[in-house]
Formats: C-alpha cells, structure tokens, sequence
DNA sequence: TGAGTACGTTACCTTTTGGTAACCTTCTGT
DNA sequence: ACAGAAGGTTACCAAAAGGTAACGTACTCA
C-alpha cells in the first residue's frame, strides 16, 4: 500500500516512515505543501497523512486544492495542536480523520489502514484494438476470446497498461516485477514471450512491440 | 440522519442526544449492549456510536456481533480510558473511528457526518444468478433451496458481496476475516472449498471463480 | 452429558507457474 | 561479411497454488 506523508518535521517523518515501512505501507514524502500537492498529482495514493503546519502551502490548503479538483483520497490531519477550532476546520474541509500530536504510531497505522479499506478507484479497465481489460475483474479477452493470465503476467500487462502506448524499458520491468533482486536476463524474455503468444495470437494485429536494445511497448503500430 | 447512541452513563447520553438533535441528528438509545444489538436487528442506523464499557454485552463484544453478522454500518467507539490497547482492538475489530472522554460534543458530531456521508449504502439484500443473499435477515437462498452459513462463511461471502464481480484479493480476505494473526495458508483454502460446496451445487453456474494467484470473485461468467 | 457444528490442521493429488538452459534468428557496428 | 549482441523459441523440471478429504478439538445447545 503506498501513501503519501507531508510533514516538515523530518526526524518525525523519518520514524514514522520506518515504523509504517515495517507494517508494509509504504510512504512517499513531502516536506511542504507544495511538494505534496505535486507529489500527489502524479502519483497515485491509498490515503494522504497532511501535517496542517507545513512551509509554502499548509495543510488545510492542500486539502482545500485537493477536493477542488474532485479528488476523493481519504486525507489525515496531523495537528501539534490539540485545538478543536483545527479539527472542526479539518473536517468541515473533507478530512476523513484527524490525529493530534504527539500520537502513537500504531494508532496511526491502524487510522491508515480504516481508511485504505474502503477506498476503491484505479484504472480499472483498458481497451486497444481488440484488445479489452478489466482489472478489478481480472477478465481479460482479445476479439471476444477470453484469455487466461498468470500472476506475473498480469503484472507485467498492468505495467505496459499504465505506460500505453509509450515504451516501458526492460530495468523498469525487472525492478517491478522482481523487486529483491535480478532475475537472469533469460527471465524476461520468457515472460514476454509468454505474454505475447497470449496477445498476439493468429491474425491479430501486434500489439506487444519490442524496441530493440531498450523495451517493450504496447499499442498499434500500423506502418512497421 | 439517524444513528444509534449505546451508553450507559445517562447524563453523558442525555446531553449528547440534545445536542446531536440541534444538528439535525436524531438519535435512537440503548443503555447496554444487549439492547443495541436488539435496535439494530430492527432498524438500520447510518452510524453506530458504542460506548467500550457497557452492562450485558460490551462495546468490542456488539461490534464483534455485528461484523460477524456482516453488518458494515461505521461504528465509532467511545471510551473513558484512552487506552492504546483499547483503541487499537476497537480497530482491529472493525472500527471506523475513536474518540476518549471526556469528548467534544462539536467533535463526534464532525466524526458521525464523515463517517455518514462516505457511507456506501451496502444493499442489505444482493441477487446473482439464483443466488439470493439477505444480509439483514441473514437470509441465502440459492435456487429456492435455503442454505445456512457460519459466521465465517457469512464474511466472506459478505466480503465478495461487496466487491462482486471484482476480484477479492487473498490478503485481504485473510485481514478481513483473520484480523488479529495469520492463519496456515490452507485455512483460506478450505474455507473456500466449504463455502463453494454450499453456493455452487449439482448443476448451478458457478458463482464462485478462483483468480489463481489473485484470489476469488463472485460472479457470473458465461464464457470461459 | 452427548450429539452436532464450526473450524483449524494435515495430507495427498493435480494443475499451473516460474525459472533455466540450449539453440535459433535477426540485427548492428566495423 | 562477420562476430557479437539482442531477442525469440522450445523443452524440461521443481515449486507453488489450488482442490479435496479426513481428523481432532472446542464450543453450543438441549
């Protein structure tokens, strides 16, 4: 699970991005508002942990910018004040919960984790040429014909999803893929291969397209 | 809005019903858990607010009941200690939310209207195929046939219920259903193979289709 | 107290997978 | 044109995932 954390206190960030490491939350890290805001536009979050005082852009305006453009993540207030004027500020603002400092790692962890629970959104289904995917469903089909992945390679496919029709290459594959550490170079192979003869079967047009000496991409490619 | 209010100390009640009632937040009562289970068989409440320390049943033990019923309504507890241990346990058991008296009137009443306006109405009855699930009454049926489920077995269906027809992950199967420790890895397996003679018998459509690798979803899937 | 149920565990078997090596084929730089 | 590199293809095997059955313990309820 990947959150973000926006706090300016870096020694508290630190611990608490160890402590919520070892629970298997995983945080990216802002140290202002501005960088949050940013951080947040392009990536995508399970929950946001916003310090309400941050340098450049404080917490309730992050929050306030967020909700203006319609995002839905569940935001956590984090407070050094235990002021209920802040609170109820927060949550007339869309805060989905609220924690005064100092707090317990563990509550946070447990508030984090309420909250991921019932969020839902992702890209959820993908289609090119005659090529359609749902991921939420795991149903995926080419020309009416459903077809079968295995668990890497639906990994892979979501990797190639999210960067259509731009070229993935082949260290970005390998690091998300196998994340401890290097397969043989023989690995990938095999598994696009794989992959590919469950795509591109007969007739179809290509969709899974190797760049040599870079990576893979998926789209059409109509004059090759 | 209507909530159920379960505390035993009658002043502290009290007044917090005449204030939720100046925020247009009617209240039902109980005064110990026996009887909150009893108002909540019959009526349905967008927010559940328990007090940990009740006569007859408890908090924890109501919220159990519940969640083993597959009731989703937020819960939010309250609790004179402000105990880690508690809050953590309230969490682990399915809480939305945590307040410590003594509490800011001004402050539940903001709890109660997040946890309100993100409810997702789960329908308290669902259809599928000739599978027909009450979840209020505990009531499934599939084909006419009355069948009868455990608990366990009425969580996770419940679970697929709510994500039908996406796929339920494994993990989250297993915190959902195991919160406190990992079971063996064969527990989920066998409580799927028990749930699946149950739902999916003699000549019915499959309903319930392992994602290898993934985990399970809930749904009709006419070719494959 | 005793039958019945729930549920955790173990064991066994089948199917699917993920990794590897070996051997082609195509491309590229000199 | 040729050597090497990059990529494609295949076959093989061990491990993992899943389905099924059976067993024992604990709990429930009369």
């Amino acid at each position: 699970m990947l959150i973000l954390l926006a706090e300016d206190e870096r020694d508290l960030a630190e611990l608490t991005i160890d402590y919520l490491a070892s629970e298997n939350i995983e945080c990216d890290y802002a140290s202002d508002g501005a960088m949050a805001v940013n951080l947040i536009a392009n990536n995508h979050y399970e929950v946001i942990v916003l310090d309400v005082n941050m340098p450049k852009l404080d917490g309730f305006k992050v929050c306030q910018k967020l909700k203006n453009q319609g995002n839905t993540t569940p935001i956590i207030f984090l407070t050094a004040r235990d002021n209920l004027q802040d609170k109820l500020k927060g949550f007339a603002l869309g805060a989905d919960d609220y924690l005064s400092k100092p707090f317990d790692l563990e509550e946070l962890t447990a508030r984090i984790k309420v909250l991921a629970k019932r969020k839902v959104n992702m890209p959820t289904s993908f289609q090119l040429d005659t090529l359609s995917v749902d991921f939420k469903q795991c149903l995926i089909s080419r020309s009416q014909r459903r077809l079968s992945l295995s668990k890497t390679q639906w990994q892979l496919l979501n990797l190639l999803v999210k960067h259509s029709p731009n070229v993935v290459d082949k260290i970005t594959i390998e690091d998300e893929i196998w994340p401890d550490q290097q397969p043989s170079k023989a690995m990938l192979k095999t598994l696009l291969f794989r992959l590919r003869k469950l795509l591109d079967f007969d007739g179809e047009t290509t969709l899974l397209h190797t760049v040599r000496g870079t990576g893979v991409a998926l789209r059409v490619d109509n004059n090759e």
